[in-house]
DNA sequence: GTCTATAAAGTGATAGAC
DNA sequence: GTCTATCACTTTATAGAC
């Protein structure tokens, strides 16, 4: 490889970031975002390391050298596709008083994801593909999981302070559990889609958890 | 015992006296083990799609020539490392009146599977990687979660008539919801086991769906 | 001697490297 | 686009348990 170069990495992108003119092309990031997206559906269908990257270009439609042009690796591939998911995948925010609804944030995320096909593949997939050696999404997931747990369980000990969490309650133990509840019952769902209701599963779940509203 | 089956003399010798084919050699059984017990750390390591049989037979330190003797396709071999994990995973059985205290089944079945290497990873990652399209194992781990689904049913529906399920519980959602977690909760723990603990989760959601005995 | 178990070489298809 | 390695699997033949 020829000095000031690096793998992955446009080159019309690394002249612009030394100052010098142009930045990717127009059509560039439309091309970007056509290969995460076929990257995305084969990785849901296949599992990372099954997926040959012949099947991602085939699916996109473009030639391997393509693809090498914009990522330099599988795994840089990876890494775009999980971080495309996580800008996808963000439906309910704070309102202006900085809180949000569990139950609300719940429900329109799951239903959300349902609407989305791959999404919950995807995620399910590599989230166990990732737990064996050497894996690179690894990191990914271990973050995931970490930051995911340390926000609900805020959202538990908050409910906590104001009584309404059942007694005997731990908010860390609920947060894991609601996690764990989430990512499992979304694989039972991908298995038989008929039998099975994420959104209602995860509101039963927090109707165990939280105490009714104490009437005005 | 059956008759015409007899302690001590290999099934081979048995065929033989009557006249119809020999059988497998003493020796057989235990290689079927050391292949399937090869297969089923591959398989966990990496999963179906990704492993090679050539990894299986390296780590089993045979030709893959025996292996397609005992295991004509790799999907019989899949079946057999999974037929196997079910011989394995039963800890806890009905006691005298067949009734089994529900608390202890989780518990003992959960550190069971923490204390046997790859009981949880192989089944974590096939039962994801089964969702996928065309996947050999996708009937088994649709069949599992049916079958488990409704026992745990059965259970909660008891707890409900003898009226120690809390009021508004659903057994069939409980059911779900208990499977679910246990299974998401196991990824969690494959990816950070220092800050997960399996069994004292799912006793902390049995805590919350059933309630505490009457005193007597 | 028979039948099982292992060995060696080879099939077409497809993988990733260049 | 080309090339080589490897994939799941087969074929043919021999060694050895019975």
């Amino acid at each position: 490889m020829k000095p000031n170069q690096r793998k992955g990495v446009p080159v019309a992108t690394q002249r612009a970031e030394r100052g010098g003119a142009r930045g990717p092309y127009a059509k560039s990031s439309a091309k970007r975002r056509a290969i995460v997206d076929a990257a995305h559906e084969v990785f849901s269908q296949r599992g990372y390391r099954a997926a040959s990257l012949k099947n991602i270009t085939d699916h996109a439609g473009i030639s391997e050298t393509s693809l090498f042009h914009y990522f330099g690796t599988k795994q840089d591939l990876l890494v775009a596709v999980l971080d495309h998911r996580d800008h996808l995948g963000i439906r309910a925010r704070p309102d202006a008083d900085g809180c949000v609804d569990l139950y609300t944030e719940l429900r329109q995320q799951a239903e959300w994801n349902e609407d989305v096909p791959g999404v919950i593949q995807l995620y399910s997939v590599l989230v166990s593909e990732a737990t064996t050696e050497d894996h690179p999404g690894r990191q990914y997931f271990a973050d995931r999981f970490t930051e995911l747990r340390q926000r609900y369980a805020r959202e538990f000990a908050l409910l906590q302070e104001q009584g309404r969490l059942r007694p005997g309650s731990d908010p860390d133990m609920l947060a894991a559990s609601l996690v764990a509840l989430w990512d499992g019952i979304q694989v039972q769902w991908l298995h038989d889609p008929a039998s099975v209701d994420v959104p209602a599963t995860l509101k039963s779940f927090l109707d165990l958890a939280i105490l009714p509203d104490p009437p005005a």
